[in-house]
DNA sequence: ATGGGTGCAAATCCTTTGCATCTGC
DNA sequence: GCAGATGCAAAGGATTTGCACCCAT
């Protein structure tokens, strides 16, 4: 499963990532790392972190630079186009079930407040003109 | 359904927002605002936005400031404490079906290349804490 | 005059980028 | 000597905050 060799700071950083049950942020795993390498810089992080992510080594969660608002409360499904960026409804008969959420939300111990599902891939436009 | 009275500039926000059948970023709307009241400042939008989504009025998708790591690339559910920010994973047995996403996917026209489903309530521990 | 709402600009936070340096080969 | 990797600092983009001002009460 190691598609390539890493150098040592990218070892370095997929190690101290792997030992976290968590999920850190960058900044958490830079101070982690920075005790095993003390000179590196939060830049080589970051440039590593992406690479590992395009190697299919690791998974970001949450990456959303900006905010978008919806009038409609009740929208919780969503699919994002991974190349035009667009925010998408999905049709209220498919939306992933309440109950099954719960579910979820009571196995992983917190309360269902409010959820989001959503699906990334690219839009009908896009795989028309990228294809 | 009219929570609170809304002052103008609220008003306009909450009308332009309205008006758009797509999920604008507060930039957007800013925009946007400003054709209605051209003195208006993006602060003042900020701020509008997040009383009204106080008030229940709107919703925001994906507000997430700082980009979380896994090792794990197969966890795709997640419940996030909406007090102490901790992201906790949905354990593997109460996951959604991909099938559902797939579905929910195509219905909104893209492929499912990748998805998320976020949990938002308090944790275990906050509950106690803060019961 | 008083308090809330506002515009402007500066400040913040996370992340990216430019660039000169360093390293191994 | 070169290519790729790196540290540092500056830049960037979205959002927040400080502050003085303004307006209606």
């Amino acid at each position: 499963m190691q598609g390539k060799t890493l150098n040592t700071n990218a070892q370095a950083v997929l190690d101290v990532l792997r030992a976290n049950s968590n999920h850190p942020t960058a900044q958490e795993l830079y101070e982690q790392v920075r005790r095993v390498r003390p000179n590196i810089g939060v830049a080589t992080v970051y440039r590593i972190l992406h690479q590992l992510r395009e190697q299919g080594m690791i998974r970001e969660i949450g990456r959303d630079v900006e905010c978008r608002y919806d009038a409609d409360t009740g929208h919780h499904d969503h699919a994002i186009c991974t190349l035009c960026g667009a925010l998408l409804d999905v049709p209220a008969d498919v939306r992933i079930p309440q109950d099954q959420l719960l579910r979820a939300a009571q196995s992983a111990g917190v309360e269902l407040n409010d959820y989001e599902v959503r699906i990334y891939g690219r839009c009908r436009q896009c795989r028309q003109q990228n294809n």
